[in-house]
DNA sequence: CATAAAATACGTCATTTGACGTATTTTTAA
DNA sequence: TTAAAAATACGTCAAATGACGTATTTTATG
């Protein structure tokens, strides 16, 4: 039997490559497309027929986390795949709270796309790696306090230097850093120079500080 | 170049079984094995060039958890798969809140076992689909966790000492810390020495992070 | 393949920190 | 009231840290 997906996107070119993706495989069959919240609640209660939404999140008129919210109160088995740009923490736990099954970037190639539908269900939980990561961390941190403007402020870390940050905060010293890293004590002092200047503070005791509150560790 | 493997499991005919799988890959070296965590942090001590292990967690001696926390805070940058039986949710969110980076049953085949330790070592985070499931479910309702036999030894600090040592988790530095007591920086330093043989720590990093986890700031 | 970003590394210098020792005053509790 | 605990304070010295500058190599990305 297809598989019946919904689509609600409200940009058409996305829209265009997700139909690519999925006509590679014979078992899906896109019932429908949505270009926002709003819409796919009219369209389902028309015809509830479907087993997977691909839901975007930013969309006019209803967003897609409002939009998962009101789908999974009227129709809980219908499973949702959020496949959007966004990776931002509060996005991904909105999401879920609202009821999403799966959350997928949108670079996600076609075979993995097609893999997370299956995996959804059959109970699982699809997520791109590093989404998968994320919510490990807002488990491990669970601190839900509400952003200020300033702790949404980009700051964007290196993959090294995060590194070097979370052994920073076990309380190692900039030899056993370097150790652990195999690299130049030299060099951990520099990326901790970059580290500092970014997060602008002046101490490893700000510099944790600051980043989990940034969720950058 | 060789991924270096890790293996702590206690049952032989379970550890055969890890070997077996990993065997077909090329890019697999199996550093050593371990039959509990004492004897895992045994040998991380003489030799810690390890990629990723993977870490049972009913073992006897040290369970799989308590010797994830303690690798973690000395060698963070080894990446840890928990490769257990059990999917309850406590054993899971223990596990990602002792710092593991991956959750496996293991039942899994051997391609998945190797495309988690490529994942993880991606900064992903390796989940068979049944945990990321239950990890979607632990973020949607947030459960609270008691404390361990450790955390709760007794540690006393002093009015002052607590005072200090809050100031000290704030990132502010000796004569600040004077500054706001009204005493002088000697005293500061003093108290200070005081707080770290108290917790048995050495720097400021440490001191803060052993006495968020005994609940004494 | 070119360019940008990231990672690597060293040197210098002032400041801060951590680990000692010693000692006086104040507070608390038996 | 007296002993113990806590708080106060200073000096010294080695080690660690923070803030600069400079420069080469490696990795990503269009």
């Amino acid at each position: 039997m297809k598989l019946r997906i919904a689509i609600a996107e409200d940009n058409h070119f996305l829209v265009k490559t997700i139909q690519e993706k999925l006509s590679f495989f014979e078992d899906i069959t896109i019932k429908f497309i949505a270009k926002n919240g709003a819409e796919l609640i009219g369209k389902l209660a028309d015809d509830q027929r479907v087993d997977v939404i691909l839901m975007d999140i930013q969309m006019p008129e209803m967003n897609g986390i409002k939009a998962t919210e009101l789908v999974k109160n009227q129709y809980p088995q219908i499973k949702i795949i959020m496949l959007t740009v966004y990776d931002d923490d509060e996005y991904i736990f909105d999401s879920i709270k609202a009821g999403a099954n799966g959350y997928l970037l949108k670079e996600i190639d076609a075979q993995k796309l097609h893999d997370s539908i299956l995996e959804v269900l059959n109970d699982g939980a699809p997520m791109t790696p590093s989404i998968a990561l994320k919510t490990l961390n807002l488990l491990r941190n669970p601190t839900f306090k509400t952003d200020t403007k300033e702790d949404l402020e980009e700051v964007r870390l290196s993959k090294r230097e995060t590194e070097i940050l979370i052994q920073l905060s076990k309380g190692l010293n900039y030899n056993l850093i370097a150790e652990n890293l195999v690299i130049s004590p030299s060099t951990v002092r520099k990326h901790i120079e970059n580290i500092y200047r970014k997060l602008q503070v002046h101490n490893k005791m700000e510099a944790v500080l600051k980043a989990q509150k940034k969720n950058l560790i």
